[in-house]
DNA sequence: GCACAGTCTGGAAACGCTTACAGACGCCAT
DNA sequence: ATGGCGTCTGTAAGCGTTTCCAGACTGTGC
C-alpha cells in the first residue's frame, strides 16, 4: 500500500509538508503543492480514512438512524441528507433500526459510541432517557427530525398546525362529516406524530363546531396496505358514511383511496380523501396533500450540524420549523349534494 | 475520554492483557477476563473506533452503493443488508448515488477508496471499466446485486427466464395480445435489466407463436408515475388494446393498473396486469407478480461478504442465482371472451 | 529432578496519518 | 546592518489500538 510517505517520497517533500498540501490547511508554497498532487495522483494515493480520523479527531462521517429506510418519509430523508454529505465531503453511515427491539438497542448501546461519527442525525425517534444520555455522551451534535430530542437540535413541521390547516382545507369545502386516519398509538412512543396530528384534527373541527365521532376516528400503521385495511372498515358498516377523510400521512391517504375504489365510491365526487408528506405518488394518485418537503428535511439537518462542526459551535437546542405547503389536486371537492 | 490505558490501569493489568480480554483473542485468564470487563464497564469505556481499524486493518464496516434508497428495490435491499450487517457487528455506508453524476464520480474517485470499508456492495449499477478497475484497487470483496460484475461475486435472479415465467403466464391465461412495459433504453447502461427482462418476454412471445407488436412495447422510468404515464399512452389511443400487460416491475405494473382504471378498464376482467418484484404494494393491489426478495438479496449478499472476510477467502467471482416464486393474485385471469 | 509444551502476560513496535513546535529564509522598515 | 515579521518547511510527538515477541509461570511425562 502506498502510504503518504511514499508520496513525499517522490514529491521530495517532508511528510508533513504533503499532508498540509493535501488536505489544504496550513501554508504550503504552489510549488510544493503542485508537486505533492502530482506526485499523489501519479501513485494513486488517497489518504488512509482511519488514520486520518485517528490523527485529527475528525471522522468526516454521521451517523443516520431511521425506523426504516423501506418507508416513504425516512428514505425522502435519507436522501436529502445524503446528498448534501455528498457534496461536503462526509460519509453517512446508515442505522436502519427496523422493529427489531434488539436492534434498536444494539445501535445504540454498540454502534453509535464508539466515537466513529461526528454527529448523529436522529429521525423519527422519541427515544428514551437513557438513549439520550448515552448520545450524549459521546459529545457529539445531534439534530433530530420529525421529533423532539430533548436537549437536541430538532428540525420539523409544526405538526398540530398543519393537521389543522388540512382539516380546515376540508371544512372550507363544505364538509361536516370528516373522519381521521391516525398512527396506532404504539407508534406515539416511537414517532410521537399520530398524537399531535390527531389533535390538529380535533381542534379545527372543534372550532368549526362541527362533532368529531370516535366511530370516524380510525388507527393504522402509516403504511398503504394498513390503511388500505384500516380505511375499508371506516368505509365498509357504518351506518353512515364520512364524506371527507383526511388521514395522517399520504401513505395512509394512499391506502384510503383505494379503499374507496373498492366500494365503487369516486374520489373527490362521492368522498374526498387528503394526506400529509407531499408523496412522489400524489401526482398519480390526484391527491391533495400538504408537502412537508422531507428531503428538504434531511438536508438541512446536515447543514445544520456541518455548521456546528465547523464552526466548533455547540449546537444550540433549538427548534427549526420546516416550511410546508398545501397542494391541491383532484382528490377533494365540495361534498356531494345528497349529504348535507 | 477513558482509554483503554486507564482500563488497564484500573484493572491492574497491561494495555495487550485489557485489549486480549475485550477482543476475545489470544488467551487471557478468565480471571483478568473478568477484571478488565469489569473496569471497562465501570469507567463506561469503548473502543475507538479508529484506532482499532488502523491497529488491526478491520473496519467492521460495509460499503453499499444504491442508484436511490427512494426506490422501493433498492430500499428493500438496504432494510436486507442492513439488518444482516446489524447482526454481525458492522457498519453500513450507504452511497446512495442519485441522479448527479457529479455524486457518481465522488463516490468511486474519493469516498470508496479510503481504505474505509472492508467490503462493497454494489445494486443494480453496471460499472464502467474504469469503476471496477478502481474497485478492484483497494483489494476488498465486492459483490454486485441484480447485474453482473465482471470480476466479481454477484447474486441476482434469472431475469431472462422469470420474464419468461411471467409472459407464460399470461400466455397460459389464453391471452395473446400481451404489451410490455420495459424500462427506458438509458437505463440499460446502469441497471441493465430491461434489456433482460425484454428478451424474456419476446422469447416466451416468440416461442408461443404470439406475434410481438412494437407499438405494444412501450418504456417507462421504472417509477409507478412514469409507467402511469406510459399505460396511459398505452391503453389509450391504440386501435386495438391489448388484453394483458406484463411490466418489467411492480412499480411499473401498479402504475398500469392506475392508468387502466382511470380508463374504467377493470382489472383483471378487461385487462389482466402483471410486474416482477415482490412489492409490498402487491396485496393492496391484487398484483399477480414474481417475487425476488430484495430484503433476502441484501442479506445473502452480506453473509456472502462477511464469510469472505472472516476466512480470508479472497471472493470468487461466482454468480449466484437467487430463487423467485410466482405469487398469483387478482390482476391475472382468462382473456374477456369478446378479445379473440 | 529435568526438559518441554502450553498458557498467560507485559513491553514495545507498528498502523498511517496530523499538527505543535521550532528553525530557515526572505523581506521590509528602521 | 539589524530586528521583526510572515511564509514555508521538517522533525517528531502524538492519536488509541492490535499484535508480535519473549519471558514467566504452570503442569506433565519421563
Amino acid at each position: 500500500m502506498t502510504g503518504i510517505k511514499d508520496v513525499a517520497e517522490r514529491a521530495g517533500l517532508s511528510v508533513a509538508t504533503v499532508s498540509r498540501a493535501l488536505s489544504g490547511k496550513g501554508s504550503v508554497s504552489p510549488a510544493s503543492r503542485a508537486r505533492a498532487q502530482a506526485a499523489a495522483s501519479e501513485l494513486g494515493f488517497v489518504l488512509s480514512y482511519h488514520a486520518s480520523s485517528l490523527a485529527s479527531g475528525r471522522t468526516h462521517n454521521v451517523g443516520l438512524v431511521v425506523p426504516s429506510v423501506h418507508r416513504w418519509f425516512f428514505s425522502a430523508v435519507v436522501e436529502g441528507a445524503s446528498a448534501a454529505l455528498l457534496e461536503a465531503g462526509y460519509d453517512l453511515t446508515l442505522y436502519n433500526i427496523g422493529e427489531n427491539a434488539a436492534h434498536r438497542q444494539s445501535v445504540f448501546n454498540d454502534f453509535l459510541l464508539r466515537k466513529r461519527v461526528d454527529a448523529v442525525i436522529a429521525v423519527s425517534l422519541e427515544l428514551s432517557e437513557n438513549e439520550l444520555r448515552q448520545l450524549h455522551a459521546v459529545h457529539r451534535p445531534i439534530v433530530g427530525i420529525g421529533g423532539p430530542l430533548p436537549g437536541a437540535s430538532t428540525i420539523r413541521i409544526d405538526d398540530t398546525a398543519i393537521a389543522r390547516q388540512a382539516t380546515n382545507h376540508l371544512l372550507g369545502l363544505g364538509h361536516t362529516k370528516i373522519a381521521h386516519i391516525t398512527g396506532h398509538e404504539a407508534y406515539d412512543q416511537d414517532f410521537h406524530l399520530p398524537g399531535t396530528r390527531r389533535t390538529g384534527f380535533e381542534k379545527a373541527m372543534n372550532d368549526a363546531g362541527c362533532p368529531v365521532r370516535p366511530e370516524w376516528i380510525v388507527s393504522a400503521d402509516f403504511t398503504i396496505e394498513g390503511a388500505y385495511a384500516a380505511a375499508r372498515q371506516l368505509l365498509a358498516g357504518a351506518p353512515e358514511r364520512p364524506t371527507a377523510v383526511f388521514a395522517a400521512s399520504d401513505e395512509m391517504a394512499i391506502g384510503t383511496i383505494l379503499a374507496a375504489r373498492d366500494f365503487g365510491l369516486r374520489v373527490p365526487d362521492d368522498i374526498s380523501i387528503m394526506g400529509i408528506d407531499g408523496h412522489d405518488l400524489g401526482n398519480v394518485m390526484g391527491l391533495t396533500t400538504i408537502d412537508q418537503d422531507a428531503k428538504g428535511q434531511g438536508a438541512l439537518a446536515v447543514r445544520t450540524l456541518l455548521g456546528a462542526i465547523t464552526n466548533g459551535t455547540p449546537l444550540v437546542a433549538a427548534d427549526t420549523q420546516h416550511p410546508t405547503r398545501l397542494v391541491v389536486r383532484t382528490s377533494t371537492a365540495v361534498p356531494p349534494a345528497d349529504a348535507n
